[in-house]
This record gives structure tokens, sequence and C-alpha cells, in this order.
DNA sequence: CGATGTATTGACCAGCTTCAAGTAACGTGG
DNA sequence: CCACGTTACTTGAAGCTGGTCAATACATCG
């Protein structure tokens, strides 16, 4: 714990994240409020969990660089992944708002987190109109992103469900990560993770894999990259329903 | 439409949602905003569609009473119910933000409805902090809710999806139609519903459900009524995680 | 060089879906 | 008042998707 020592090792206004063109622009003073909010900058190695099942007093971040994911589990272990996180996410909003935190949160790579002081949330509300409106279309975006997943798991098939979740996981990641010629985009989940999101065993997701790699619609380097080679037969595979929006986002 | 005419029938203050003790007090000068904000009360048959996917220019609503559903589908009809929406509930949120409704909302019961300017999400965050906070509360615990029935649908049998779907929803319903002696809570779902909600079929929801009636745990009367005979046993059967809390909630 | 984690594949089985048929309750029109 | 259509519920039988068990291969790592 850094006491209310403000060490920011990297002044907002120059967050190499700002420089990504799926992030709305921000003004000056919106800025300073995120920059005055801003306690620290942190490192995470991939495994480690950053919001435990159950925890109180959960800190507040915003995803800089790498892979994490969100998940709820039984008493008897069963796990189930709720959402996949990515740069630009925010962190700990409803661990934040609700109290004790309903579900945890693991890191898939190495990451780099912004971290924020606890009463963030209500002092961006308090001051900015403009930034606890993001605050509130974050919240929803993520919701909306879990409504995805349930319609998937609820009632597609497992070629379906896997087709899905690899194309939209792909489209995420082209955002941050460039695909490298040939290589595929950078993607470090194991397979039991893929099981996880999508409600089904390891051995059937293997399985289902295997046999869209074989069909030639993608590759699934051993090296955790993924390559979609046929994009519009995944789609027709996952049963997109109406075509999703890409949509800029807010990033606080 | 009623054009700009300003026709509140029943003042804020007045409502009978504010009496039920789920909710927070709220302070005289909020009320006031709401109620400014507030255009009209309508009242919707069973079965209406309020808002169906992909619309755009969608309204904003409380639900003042009855029952509701949100729900997503897949090209052929697959259709997954992602939450039930009771008294209280907020409806339109994630659609304003994000502009096209990825899901739409029914009406299970004869319902009456609150209906708010269509630009009340950013009146609130300009005018009131306070209350900005609570819609973004409220759109974390909906989003608390899916990764429930995320959770359940994932990783749960049949058995212990319907106990915890009923005991949760059962839980909720007390809450606004107190039990009315040996008939139970009422419910009006059919066994379509819960196998939508659920990501059963029909079929296996009707016999699973049939085995909790048989093994004394619950009731589900004709007339829609439900019943929970053994709650303790139905929270086992259910896997409930961490207990959770029933939270006193904001009121918009 | 074992130990561990991940991927892969086959064999078997069960939970759930689909198909099918029948009952009951309700509303409507003749 | 009853025939009929419709909707919801119920139950049995058969079949498939996906789960479980098991064995192997392969890589990384201390």
């Amino acid at each position: 714990m850094s006491k209310d020592m403000v060490r920011t090792t990297t002044p907002c206004a120059a967050c190499s994240l700002r420089r990504c063109e799926l992030f709305t622009p921000i003004e000056a003073h919106e800025l300073a409020l995120i920059e005055s909010l801003k306690i620290d900058e942190i490192a995470r190695p991939a495994g480690a969990t950053l919001i435990a099942e159950g925890q109180t007093e959960t800190p507040l971040y915003t995803l800089l660089d790498g892979w994490a994911f969100r998940y709820k589990s039984l008493p008897d272990g069963r796990r189930q992944i709720l959402s996949f996180l990515l740069p630009g996410d925010f962190i700990g909003l409803q661990q934040k708002l609700t109290d004790d935190a309903a579900h945890g949160v693991e890191a898939l790579s190495a990451l780099r987190l912004c971290v924020f002081r606890r009463d963030m949330i209500w002092a961006l509300h308090r001051d900015l109109p403009t930034l606890s409106h993001d605050i509130t279309w974050l919240a929803a975006q993520e919701e909306r992103l879990v409504d995805d997943n349930l319609l998937s798991v609820g009632r597609r098939t497992a070629v379906e469900r896997i087709s899905h979740l690899l194309l939209s996981l792909h489209q995420r990641a082209l955002f941050h990560w460039p695909e490298k010629a040939g290589r595929g985009v950078w993607m470090p989940l194991t397979q039991q993770h893929l099981a996880d999101a999508l409600g089904l065993s390891l051995v059937h997701t293997n399985k289902t894999l295997r046999r869209l790699v074989k069909g030639g619609l993608c590759r699934w380097s051993s090296d955790q990259h993924l390559t979609i080679s046929d994009a519009p037969g995944m789609a027709r595979l996952a049963k997109l329903p109406h075509p999703q929006s890409p949509a800029v986002r807010p990033l606080i």
C-alpha cells in the first residue's frame, strides 16, 4: 500500500491507450480530474487474482495492457467465466457499488493496471457529469457483453458457441494487438478457459475446436495465437444476430 | 403519443412503490427532479412488447407494477430470457446508452409503468450526482443478476437451475406481493418462460419441475402461484454460493 | 529428469432434446 | 349449451449432444 502518496508513473495525457481510436477523445479538464484520482500504476503476472470472489474492499482499476477475465464459481468448484477483460476495461465497478465482490477477476497474461482511489466513482459523479455518464455507459456496455454470453451458453450449440466466442474475442483483440503476419492475434487462453466461458467440458471444447480447425475455418497455434481463416464461414456458424456495432467507447 | 403535454397521474411523492421498505428513502429535491422528468404513467397488457430487439429510439420506464422480462434471440427463433423485471426495475438504460436495443422487453402480466423523458439519464447526471450515482448502481445491480443467471445456465444441472431460479424469483417477488395464506406467491410465468430463462427445453423443464413438486420441495399451482415448502432443501439443491444480500436499493 | 500443465483422442454413458400423444382449462361462435 | 380451437401442461420413448473416464503425447521448468 502506498499510503496517500501519489506516484503517477505516466501522466494520463501520455497514456498510450488514449491514442487508440477505439476510445472517444477527452477534454483536458476531464483528463485532469481522472489524473487527480489516479493513485498508481502496477503490474501483475499471468494467473494473478486481482479480485477474489466474496472479497470486500475491492480496488478500482482500469486495465492498461493484457488479458483478464471475470468469473463466478459454485461451492463444489465448477467455474463459469462471465466475460473477458481487455485494455480500457474498467475493473471493480460492480464490487464498488454493491460492497462485496460477487465475482472474481483473474489475469490471463501479465497485466498493467491503472489504480484509482476508492472514492473515485463518487468523485466522478460529484464533479463531472460527463465522466459519470461515461461510467454508467461502461457499466451498461459490460452488461451487454454478459447478455451476449448468456444467449450463447443458453441457446447455442457447441460449434456455434465456440465460433461466436472466438469471433468476438478476435474482433476485440484486433483493436489492441494488430495481427502479426501469418501468426494471428494474441489470445493467451487455454482451452480450459474457453470451456469455462462456454459452459462446456474441456474435452468437448477440444474436440469441437479441432473440428473447426480441420474444417479450415481458423487456426489455434500452440503459442496461443488465433487466426480466423474464414470469417464469413465462422459468422454463419456463430449465428450472429444483428451485426454488432464496433462502437467507440469512453475510457476512464 | 402525448406530445409534450405533461400528464402526471400520480405525484412521485405519493408513489406506492416508495412505501416499500425495499427502496432507499429519498430527499425532497431528488424527488422533485425525478417528477420533473416524468412524462406519463401507462398500462400495458400481459404479453405486450415494451421494447423490440433491434429497436432504436427506445423509451425509458420504471416498472411500477407487474412482471416482465428481458430477452435476446437467434435468427432461427431460439430465445434466451436474460433476466426478469419486477417493480422498481428501470427499463431501457442499456438501450438508451448504446443506441439500439440489444435485447427485447416483454410483459408477463399486465403492467403499470412510469414513463420518463428521453434525455432523463443525462439530466440526472447533469443535475444531481446522488441520482446519477443511483443510476450507475442500478446498472451494476442488473449486471449482477445476469452474472448469476450465466453461472446457472453455464454450470448448474437442470434441478439446480430450476431450484435456483424459483428461489430467487420467490425471494424477489415476496417484497412486492406478500404470500396469500396457502396460495403461495404470484408468479405469472409459463413453464416455457422458465425453460427459456434456464436454457432448457420445455419438456425437460416440466419433468424436472415435476420431480421437485413430487419431492415436496415446492408447489406450482395452475393459477401460477409458487409455494416453497422446503426452502433449506431447495437452497441445498440450488447450490447457492455466498448467501446473497437482500440489499436496499435506489428507486428512480 | 521427473513433475506439472496443456492438448489430443477414443470409448462409454447420461442428461437433455426431440418427437409424439394425450389431458385439461378456457374462450368463442354457432 | 356445446363443438371446436387454442394454449398450457404432462408423460413416454428414442436418439443425440455433450459429459466423464482414461490413456497418450508434448512442452516447460526447477
